[in-house]
DNA sequence: CTGTTAGCGCCTTCAA
DNA sequence: TTGAAGGCGCTAACAG
């Protein structure tokens, strides 16, 4: 038994309210949402009335109406995925703050699944739709023919016409060399994982490119496999074995630059002060508990979930969102690994 | 401009679907949900038709109709933390299968926004809602006068009213000591984190409980601080230091484990030879990549998500599901860093 | 200032 | 076998 008044099972409705109030429906529902002009009396009477029935208004009533839910869908395609979190988390943050509320739906990379899943979101009718990818690598397009807007995060969309915000990993390579060289290194060499990954690929790229303005380039091949630690401890040995005479070494990953340390640290190497060593991902559990603290790049994921709720806001809101791929920048987070504490 | 029909701005309604297959909106509904008699050639035209139109059901309106809006909240107090996701994971699961979609909140760890998506979610009509927390310590209950089913996971509800799920750390503690014992150790010491936490302190227990009835005690006081692999790497020089003689040690996480592995190697210590070390949480990255890789305790956390997923759905279907807290088995996972590879 | 009326999109009786 | 009518809970017009 429950003790506020007969809300047996169901929850109350507004015409429960009105009764209980001796008004009509309508001038309960202008009393409770402010509209039109109601005696302060008569809102008093209702607004008590509400309150001790513990009335919400039922959003899908209202949704049926107004011809919006007030609902977005999150399609993810891995929430296992370390870097979908801090996506979800600024997106659902954003959309929170805009009393927008979100369905959650987890595709396990499986397109099938997606498929199915999108269906749902748009039967639920949802207003606008975030689809966030595993890698930044493009991703098949959910197609044109969409009744709501959609945006792509993380993992771009492979058609243009599409609008996609993903990290700047070129420009995150760029960084993690500019740093190097400003910390007086110039025998760098590279460890990364997944060759076939466009991440990887991207911040191979951006770092030559900043090596080249230097006039430089990297010590050895660039090795890259998995993005592991293990991998990191294996390449970072040999790393060290065949040329002893690097000073720095950029990570594609922390996981992968903590393998590193470790290798470093058999081989007797001093971190900062022999070897440089910066990660990428900014990975805090890692990056913080490494020995030293591991510098990283950080790729504003948080903000990145933000930006795409944004976008949906606007596009719900009618302004145009534009398209195309956009590459959001990264930032630098220094820690001891490469310039030491005094 | 959209290819199929007349799809402007809006989605198909039924009424578009009725006219566009020349019935009534009455007979296009049965058709499309094979209920009553519809000869089959009627059937065939509105099946068309809603396929032309790119027809989806409201599902607003369906719910205002049906009562139910297949719809459950998952109110987390804070997405950030490792334990939330698994559990995430295996109920939205649950629910996907169910084709029940899943509303995703994050109080960020604050009891005000809790309760304002708490008002939110009611107000959506949820069927029903998830509370996960991020400490197996008793969180305070949402109450007893919310119209539809809750489940407490991981983070037991201080209600015994309230139905609670939570792993039970009293037997992990016991199956940890138990299986360091049958690999021969004898002089057992613990690492673990802060000592506030219900989650330190029922894994001590139940490690004390093993421990005594092998007619054991721990070496030396059972140090808690932090859940950091830092403290780890602290408390274990220390107490490798203060007692060499031990044989195995049980950290409280995964992570001072990954210290404790640290200091041993530093010291010159071989694992699992001459000590033995066993984490919790089997945080995969962490223990698979150790040296060598870690044995740990699995709370089974998508499990205990898909369990909470199927108490919800039990009550919505009127089975009584029950109340008080229930502790959920945990499992041991075994690595090189108790029993040697051959 | 208040109440009546008309739907939003769908499903379910009940007549035809 | 099909269609017309009523209503789920709410809000936006209009009348009173």
């Amino acid at each position: 038994m429950v003790s506020s008044g007969d809300m047996a099972g169901k929850a109350a409705t507004l015409s429960d309210v009105a009764r209980h109030a001796g008004v009509s429906i309508a001038t309960a529902s202008k009393a409770l949402n402010d509209r039109g002009d109601v005696a302060a009396a008569t809102k008093a009477r209702v607004v008590a009335a509400a309150a001790e029935l513990a009335f919400t208004p039922n959003a899908m009533a209202r949704g049926l109406l107004a011809g919006r839910t007030g609902t977005v869908g999150l399609l993810t395609s891995d929430l296992e995925g370390r870097f979908m979190i801090p996506i979800l988390m600024g997106a659902e943050d954003a959309f929170g703050a805009g009393r927008i509320n979100v369905f959650l739906c987890d595709a396990r990379g499986d397109a099938f699944r997606e498929q199915h899943h999108l269906k749902e979101l748009l039967s639920r009718r949802v207003d606008g739709i975030i689809v966030v990818g595993r890698q930044t690598d493009p991703r098949p397009s959910l197609g044109q023919d969409i009744p709501v807007p959609v945006v792509y995060a993380y993992a771009p969309s492979d058609d243009p016409r599409d609008l996609s915000l993903t990290p700047d990993n070129y420009a995150g390579g760029r960084l993690a060399i500019e740093h190097l060289l400003s910390c007086g290194r110039r025998r760098i060499a590279h460890i990364s994982g997944e060759p076939s990954y466009a991440a990887a690929q991207d911040r191979l790229a951006g770092a030559r490119s900043a090596l080249a303005e230097a006039g430089l380039e990297f010590v050895g091949d660039p090795m890259l496999s998995e993005w592991t630690e293990h991998w990191g401890r294996d390449a970072g040995a040999l790393l060290l074995q065949r040329h002893p005479d690097i000073d720095a070494v950029f990570c594609g990953s922390d996981q992968i630059a903590r393998g590193v340390l470790d290798s470093a640290r058999d081989l007797g190497r001093s971190v900062p002060d022999d070897l440089a060593v910066i990660g990428y991902d900014n990975w805090e559990v890692l990056a913080t508990n490494a020995r030293p603290e591991l510098t990283s790049i950080d790729a504003n994921l948080q903000q990145l979930g933000r930006q795409a709720a944004q976008r949906v806001f606007d596009a719900i809101d009618g302004v145009d969102i534009g398209e195309g791929s956009h590459h959001l920048p990264v930032r630098l987070v220094i820690r001891g690994s490469t310039i030491a504490r005094r």
